[in-house]
DNA sequence: CTGAAAGCGCTAACAG
DNA sequence: CTGTTAGCGCTTTCAG
């Protein structure tokens, strides 16, 4: 790599000419800054990013901390951060705290400094020990943060959240309004924050319409096609489905159809899941879209917004991102 | 932050004595050592990041750029990539190429400066136009390389991948030796140097064996379900199928207990899948498993050796990790 | 045992 | 119009 000292030298002039000839400034004349450019050229220069970042002291990098990768909608979240923070010039730096508090932990001390500010979802385990200090500590030494998904509502940071309680329970409404009577709420994110949401929209909607909620809750180990597949053998009476993972709603559309009911005629499914996986299912499967792609670009834009706006302290803002229900064949 | 300027002047020693006593150096007495530390301790004293990587000249960051997140395979290697690296103290910055050419080429530029070394897999557009300028020039530059699965044979870099012709052949084998007749191969890869070298596989294996190929090649924007819905019902004949994507050998499974053919006994089917998408599949599906995350752990190894074996100028290798064969219930 | 000084690559205020 | 200088935070050589 070439340095400014190197084309100085070469050109004989002084580094600081050099520079600013580059950088355009109005103060070198036309011809040098011809030459300047020239060589600069010829050598392919580029800047030193690190030394450009010693100087500024901003390194236009995010640090983003994710508790799954593998799990499609934070997979998805973090396209979104990507793609967005590109527009602005701004890397990525990932961390995966694999739902562990310790691994959080150590992803901000390894980002911190090398990083000007974070977009993370919490780790399951941190959410279970409600543990923050780590971020309250970020957050006075002035990197800020933005939260998505899962939050902790108190923490002082921008946040961008879904409205989980809102869709389960128009989900259910939904079903209602088909006329289904004995609808079930399938999932296995009992101890996440989202989960709980999500069933509680449900059970609101259930409690509305005077029925009675039916619960089948699965945990990470167990096995889930065999917990569907015996949930639905036992209760024959189940005609409608709310399943709050991701996989829970394909497998419950292929279980009916393997007894040989029919979807949605005697059993109408809806769940979360992507475009992709919706395809699993046959009949297609009717789901609730959480537009990850939005959330990410909209917590990579509120935190690129603070990092620019660096006077102005803007107080903290929580974005909702409506989910919307697509309709496929699991539901009429 | 604090600065070790002003740990020097709140002690009155001079910045080099605080350096060194906070590294350990012999030189300083143990009595200055134990004044500095506590001083340190207490206002949580870290070292600038970005000024120790423009003395070192060294970011301990490894740059990946990967053609689409969304994908579950490549997202895997991602999770092995930063499990590994981050062993080893390094960090991820991670850019998403979208199976561009041009988004390649930006990811490298921009990441370029920021990195010690790249782990990448080849972009779509890139296979297609077979462009390989931007990764001489950052190899000439001495910035190591290690691409992963859709690799450039020719390019002198580090390489890891998967023994896919070896995998469908083999796959398609135990189809042959379990008296499976007419055996159809399912890809939406077809544009991919994986999805060919998948295809020759099978294709060996059903030459071998004396029958004839039947073949549903499926374009990434047609539907996917419908293509395999109706490409089992014109082919009834079809008593086993080798999946050569993550999606296709889930919905032929379904799809074929859809038309009411029992899997395995009728129809035996063999996919590309992980553990959590087999489920999707009833019966579960038989996958080939890529072991994508040992993929992506050993592409980091390889990168970070050579990024500290600086001295020593290594040969270029090419690791190869076998896939394996998990039966589940849609083969027997 | 401690400190001064140089240097990593760059920018920018200030002199000339 | 061009150059000198200081400084971002740190390590390290060399002097004291």
């Amino acid at each position: 790599m070439v340095t400014l000292k190197q084309l100085a030298k070469e050109l004989n002039v002084s580094i600081s000419t050099v520079s600013k000839a580059l950088n355009n400034s109005e103060e070198i004349g036309e011809e040098t800054v011809k030459r300047v450019k020239e060589l600069a050229e010829l050598y392919n220069y580029k800047p030193n990013k690190v030394a450009l970042s010693l100087k500024s002291n901003r390194t236009k990098t995010i640090g983003v901390i994710i508790p799954d990768i593998l799990n499609h909608f934070l997979s998805k979240v973090l396209f979104g951060i990507e793609r967005e923070a590109s527009k602005y010039g701004y890397n990525i730096m990932t961390c995966i705290s694999n739902e562990s508090l310790d691994k959080e932990k150590e992803a901000i001390n390894l980002l911190t400094g090398s990083v000007d500010g974070f977009i993370l979802s919490l780790s399951e385990e941190t959410q279970l020990k409600d543990d923050m200090e780590h971020f309250k500590k970020t957050i006075i030494q002035k990197t800020p943060i933005v939260m998505f998904d899962r939050v902790a509502h108190d923490l002082l940071c921008d946040k961008v959240i879904v409205d989980d309680f809102d869709a389960t329970y128009n989900a259910t409404m939904n079903l209602i309004a088909d006329n289904r009577k004995h609808i079930a709420f399938i999932t296995n994110l009992d101890n996440l924050s989202v989960g709980k949401l999500r069933e509680r929209g449900y059970a609101k909607a259930i409690f509305e319409s005077g029925s009675e909620p039916i619960l089948l809750k699965i945990k990470k180990k167990e096995d889930q096609q065999k917990k569907i597949l015996s949930f639905l053998k036992k209760n024959k009476h189940v005609d409608g489905v709310i399943a709050a993972d991701s996989s829970s709603g394909i497998i419950a559309v292929n279980a009916a159809m393997q007894y040989g009911l029919k979807v949605p005629k005697n059993i109408s499914v809806i769940g979360f899941a992507s475009k992709a996986d919706s395809n699993h299912a046959i009949p297609k499967l009717t789901t609730i879209r959480q537009h990850a792609k939005d959330i990410g670009a909209n917590a990579a834009k509120m935190l690129i917004n603070r990092l620019e706006n660096n006077g102005v302290q803007e107080d903290v803002k929580t974005i909702i991102v409506k989910t919307s229900l697509v309709q496929a064949k699991s539901t009429r």
